[in-house]
DNA sequence: CTCAGTGATGGGACTTGGTCCCGTCACCGT
DNA sequence: ACGGTGACGGGACCAAGTCCCATCACTGAG
């Protein structure tokens, strides 16, 4: 077992999630995550900004939704191509294949104010991304900030029942959940 | 000038901020704050969970917000109790005295990833605030949270817009924004 | 086959954020 | 005058994160 083992990033990310499950977030080192992925501390930031990053890397979900946002028909209202962005990320991203990794990864993460923190800022740059990218479309600022902030909502309320005992495809959850937030946003 | 001055926390928020905005978050040290108020580092983690927290401490925005919806008039619509708790912060929170400390405060922030994303994660806590206290007035679910979300939005807007050139008044511009965000809203 | 170049890794020194423990001093009531 | 309480000072200590340089595996030219 070399020196000269592949995909280090990603042997990184499974390691630590193994380590944050099983003793927690704050009695897991940075050199233990390292070693067990078969490297060392230097090695682990020269592949990640800090230790919650680990968590976060693999994530290009910021790039799924603006490029899906973009890519919807022309004459789709904004919260149309939201929904459009919602089923890229079914497809790209929250796979059946990928649920159990993703649930495991959701209880670490809500069990830890320090992961709390960097989902947020996350969460951030995904409504920033579909807002941008409706502005691209021609929609106006607020109504652009508006359908983004809809749509994270959906999204969050998408993930939540996915991960959760219900299962299912992630892309009609998200469509679901949509449609509901447009029917409770009609006020 | 001795060991017992009065308000510490707020005297290390003050010598924080100025710090911060003379050279830099990352380079200044949290023995460093702690000097110029005339303390020492002990006293600062005694007051702040963290170096970020010294411009987020002092803030009770939730309460208030919380306060407000739930106070609003019984037979309110959601975005209408929202629109109560726009005023009370406006009253409490952003007050015109505080603008100018608002400012300064927010470049601040803007300026450095470590203390946007802790402000990423209080603005959760004031959307759940919200939410939170939407769902005691009997608001189902998910219109409490499409409510709170939009809410925050129009704070957010709103904010941008006080703490720029316009000046004003806080209330009436998260009034306005709040009007704005519904009117966006109806698709 | 040899050898130099490239790039990822190892390793250790160093700074800083954050925790912990304990001693010290000011205030307050008796 | 005296003891209790609570805030502060100070120093040891650990882990996160930075920096710099040595080392090794792979590659391609000769």
């Amino acid at each position: 077992m070399g020196r000269w083992e592949p995909n280090a990033p990603e042997r990184l990310s499974r390691a630590a999630l193994e380590l944050f499950a099983e003793r927690g977030y704050e009695n897991t080192t940075v050199i233990d995550i390292a070693q067990r992925a078969g490297l060392t501390k230097s090695t682990f930031f020269r592949h990640f900004q800090d230790k919650r990053e680990v968590l976060f890397g693999g994530s290009t979900l910021a790039g799924v939704l603006s490029d899906a946002v973009a890519a919807a028909p022309e004459d789709a209202a904004p919260l149309e191509a939201v929904g459009f962005a919602m089923e890229a990320v079914g497809r790209e991203a929250f796979t059946a294949e990928r649920r159990e990794f993703s649930v495991l990864r959701r209880s670490v993460i809500a069990a830890h104010p320090e992961l709390r923190e960097r989902e947020a800022l996350k969460g951030l740059a995904l409504t920033a991304a579909m807002s941008d990218a409706l502005r691209g479309r021609g929609v106006p600022e607020l109504q652009a900030r508006v359908a983004a902030e809809l749509g994270a909502l959906a999204m969050t309320v998408a993930y939540e029942r996915w991960s959760g005992a219900e299962g299912g495809e992630f892309g009609e959850a998200a469509r679901r959940a949509l449609e509901e937030v447009r029917a409770a946003a009609a006020l």
